[in-house]
DNA sequence: CTCCGCGCCTAACGATCGTTAGGTAAGGGG
DNA sequence: CCCCTTACCTAACGATCGTTAGGCGCGGAG
């Protein structure tokens, strides 16, 4: 399927459409009603509604992927550990604010892939979790964090990096820059700080 | 619909169907077949399928809500900022973990409810919510805590918490009391720590 | 002017959905 | 012994599901 205007038009209304009714929950004639046409008039664009889904996932799976990637460029390998993890979450709260239909339907609707893509998602997440907990093992070492655990501490920080798509709207008075410290700080302060 | 052992056996296949595959993902079928009976059979122990998630569900927000209070209790209402939160915290993982599936079904699926129950749902969840918001507002107020927003604060906090049901495994190493600890830490030093 | 292909249409397919109707087998109480 | 309740069954309903087949109109290229 190449990629055209239409087909854009297609998957920004069923990420829209996925992440409010879930991917069971939403027919491939929503998804058409949405654009004003026929469900079997989709079919000249998208292969399965199976397919539309990973196209949307896939995508964002490779946008966290590449700005955890840019965010370590910029930071440099040499950073220390505090410095590595602020740059992570700034790079995930960047993408989640930049598209939150879609980060949506990622962090939720992965489930719904067929099984090869699930096993293949459910790895780079793996992967992507991977590079939190090899930063908090680091600053535990180094004695820039605290004796937390890096399991635990990278799950809490992940899953709440992902809780954003639960409660951020764009529309909203709150800047996403602003938002992107907020959390940066919280999450630093939870591995660095020391009580009051 | 009484409350029979066959209801509680129903209720705990759907539990696991639902969060697996997402109510709309799951058919009055499969929770039968969960069961060793037909589709139509539910149908003499259960008035819908809507009216066993609205059951998980309902029964789910009354458990937190009677957490919630139960540490509140025990901690007295004059307790500094701090010690509220870090009971709310308690609370909440202790029920996560008493009931993983249950729990998963209550973060995930309450949208999948018809829209007067949908309502009363988000409507309670606001005001657990506002429970940890107007603790935060306390602690920032008796300078316990940083300078932190209460409403990005709140929210960071509770998707952290439900951010458990992704990951938690009843059947892995991880002690709950453990885990309610290591949360805790987390939680407290990321409203009231100074970097070191 | 002709032709081609893109974008959409209607119609229909077999499967599966939630739910209802009506029946049957087992077991305990009068 | 009979009756009632409990727990399940088969059969079927209309609706909706994802998807395929085949056709039609329009706009641009030759």
């Amino acid at each position: 399927m190449v990629e055209t205007t239409r087909r854009r038009e297609i998957e920004d209304a069923a990420s829209s459409l996925f992440r409010e009714h879930g991917y069971s929950g939403t027919s491939v004639r929503d998804i058409a009603r949405a654009l004003d046409i026929q469900g079997a008039s989709l079919y000249a664009h998208v292969t399965s509604k199976q397919e539309v889904l990973w196209s949307i996932v896939e995508r964002m799976a490779e946008r966290f992927e590449e700005a955890a990637d840019a965010g370590m460029a910029s930071v440099g390998p040499v950073a220390d550990a505090g410095a590595r993890l602020a740059s992570l979450v700034r790079a995930h709260v960047d993408v989640v604010t930049d598209d939150i239909e879609r980060a949506s339907v990622f962090v939720h609707e992965w489930r719904s892939l067929a099984p090869d893509h699930r096993v293949e998602i459910a790895r780079r997440r793996d992967a992507y979790e991977a590079r939190f907990r090899s930063i908090i093992v680091d600053g535990v070492a180094a004695d820039t964090f605290g004796p937390v655990e890096p399991a635990v501490t990278a799950a809490f920080i992940l899953t709440a990096l992902n809780g954003l798509v639960a409660w951020y709207r764009p529309d909203g008075r709150i800047d996403p820059a602003d938002l992107a410290d907020a959390y940066a700080d919280l999450i630093l302060r939870a591995v660095t700080g020391v009580p009051r």
